[in-house]
DNA sequence: ACGTAACAGTTGAGAATGTAACTATCAAGA
DNA sequence: TCTTGATAGTTACATTCTCAACTGTTACGT
């Protein structure tokens, strides 16, 4: 019974995911020097419109003061706003501006892009292979946003 | 043209290396009170034997910084040694002592319990087309360990 | 209504990290 | 041999992160 890391679960995602990320965060850098939680609250933000810090921090997989300090600094960009929600007065809803918006809408092309480039390379077998993997991890780790965001 | 982050690569590889890290991590830090990258070059060198800092560097996607600081936690523990390279003296070949080696073989069946669950309840199928991904990914970015450390 | 517990989000202090500069060594060419 | 440039690994400093404690608010049992 020995271990293997090359074909241990933990390590190979560990390793892919720094790579893949260094790699994605070429454009997010260079073009607007976000950093990678930035990016990461940013991301969220633009494809649901509103989040509160307790939903990105939960998707993101990042800690909460780490999502604190991160919508803090898109809101000193003016990439932000807070409202307040009408019940419960804890809770932030927060929105991305139309300039957020505008940034936003210009990086989405290139962080696909890249992507693209990395699944055409894979070739579409193994894209597809990949992508059944994952679901069925996520299937056992990750409740679906939708679930939490109605309920 | 629209940025999904449910599908998008480098988010899920992040998000699942998080969950599945901290999962692993259970076992180290409750056994051995080891952080993540004294575990990943401890495991490395368990595997392999004898490696330089460099390769550990290159095979855990950590900082240079990162493993001078495990290797060094991990000799104040007595867990490996540093010897010398006869043609290089640049080089250091670092070896896990007897004590490390006992720890590294007690850790090693709790890691693979860990991930033979998470395994189990994927299901065969699922799990092989994970694999599959896995190494069609790995081919375009991972350079094979035993090509660095042969040549 | 009151007290207690739970939750959303922030802040501060100490730990961990990355960047750049450094030492020591090696390799290659003039 | 001497110089220049590259490499292995460490150290210093500045940034970033995590943990715990905190504020303000809601939920709930009595």
């Amino acid at each position: 019974m020995s271990l293997i890391l090359e074909q241990f679960l933990p390590y190979r995602f560990n390793r892919m995911a720094e790579i893949l990320s260094k790699n994605a965060s070429q454009a997010y850098r260079t073009e607007y020097g976000l950093t990678r939680p930035e990016w990461r609250a940013f991301a969220l933000l633009g494809q649901y419109g509103t989040m509160t810090a307790t939903e990105i921090s939960y998707y993101s997989t990042m800690h909460k003061t780490k999502v604190s300090r991160a919508v803090y600094a898109l809101e000193k960009r003016r990439w932000l706003i807070r409202g307040q929600d009408e019940k419960d007065r804890r809770i932030e809803k927060i929105t991305l501006t139309l300039p957020g918006r505008k940034a936003y809408d210009r990086l989405v092309p290139l962080m696909l892009k890249a992507e693209e480039d990395i699944l055409s390379r894979l070739g579409k077998s193994n894209a597809d292979a990949l992508r059944q993997g994952l679901d069925a991890l996520e299937e056992l780790f990750v409740e679906p946003l939708e679930d939490k965001r109605s309920g």
